[in-house]
DNA sequence: CCCATATATGCAATTTTTTGCATATTAGCG
DNA sequence: CGCTAATATGCAAAAAATTGCATATATGGG
């Protein structure tokens, strides 16, 4: 259960809403942890009660309010905690290879449109994560260096994507022969 | 829910007890599928109850009985529809990066530590990947044809242990400076 | 002989995730 | 004025995954 502890390596850079997070699930943290409102807000309920952060109410003009969660002293312990300990490798779950697995019980063309269709996804991330690179190599170096840890992550992002839209391209010519 | 697509996704290649799948799980379909193995047997229990498959009991000596479940024709439509249906996007959480991104909290050797192990790991799964396509590549074109799709399954394990390997060599020279 | 490992399956309880529903405000568009 | 989208949060139920425990046989090594 690492969403606990993704949302509290978000907290400890800043304090933020619930909505704040999910903004984050969707962009920096979004392409390597993926999270539901619904989690997350049940998520900061519970972190809240076991005290791992704190919860002050902001009232907004113009917005609904506001509940600004902050991680506490006994939160950075435990995420510090977590951070030393080894992580259990990524869990891989990919339900397009099963269905290529399976492929031969439909058309190449569904194939064919399935992978267009993910290609595509994954080409706008892709094109999102350079972006976000290249305000970093626009950076100060000093704020590089602040940034490096984040960065790489971005990197693997990257890295990721664009490794993937390479076997795209292969399985594409693979099927159409 | 594709565990259960995956499960019958195997079947339909050739009847298995739940044993046999788990093999599977850790071999051919183990670098994009996960299952423990309670999971496949509780998940065998409701696709028996849904009629999605057959049981038949098959004693043997030497070891215990097996149960071995085979696709039924419902099972084969059910299947057949969810292949022809697009897939849900392929969701990511990995938690190495959460700790990466949170590395700040802990020494560099940590990381480096962390990513060592990670590197054993991946050099372990790529190796078994490239010696399964040494096997592929040896067979006759009719059989490449035949196993084309999976074969590209296996590809896209071959492509993205080597990118993560690059990336995590990257990694490795960023944070040693 | 004991122990570990491989074979083979499963229940029960807990935890986590997902799905569906629900609400309230403000801004901008036609 | 009604509609949609963005902001902001949540409950309840169902489904799925994980953890812990449990059992039974056979083989091979020390």
């Amino acid at each position: 259960m690492s969403l606990k502890h993704a949302i509290l390596v978000l907290l400890e850079t800043e304090p933020s809403s619930g909505y704040d997070l999910l903004k984050h699930f969707k962009r920096s943290l979004g392409y390597f942890w993926n999270a539901k409102h619904q989690q997350v807000y049940q998520q900061l309920k519970r972190l809240h009660e076991e005290g791992l952060i704190d919860c002050t109410l902001e009232t907004q003009q113009g917005k609904p309010d506001k509940k600004i969660y902050a991680i506490t002293a006994t939160g950075i312990d435990a995420l510090k905690h977590w951070i030393a300990s080894p992580v259990k490798p990524n869990k891989i779950n990919d339900a397009l290879l099963v269905k290529l697995y399976g492929g031969h019980l439909t058309s190449d063309q569904n194939l064919l449109d399935e992978l267009d269709r993910h290609i595509e996804t994954n080409r706008r991330t892709l094109e999102e994560l350079l972006a976000i690179e290249k305000e970093y190599l626009a950076l100060p170096e000093h704020k590089q260096a602040q940034y490096q840890l984040p960065y790489l992550t971005l990197r693997r992002g990257i890295i990721g994507e664009q490794a993937w839209l390479q076997w795209a391209e292969e399985a594409q010519k693979a099927i159409k022969k």
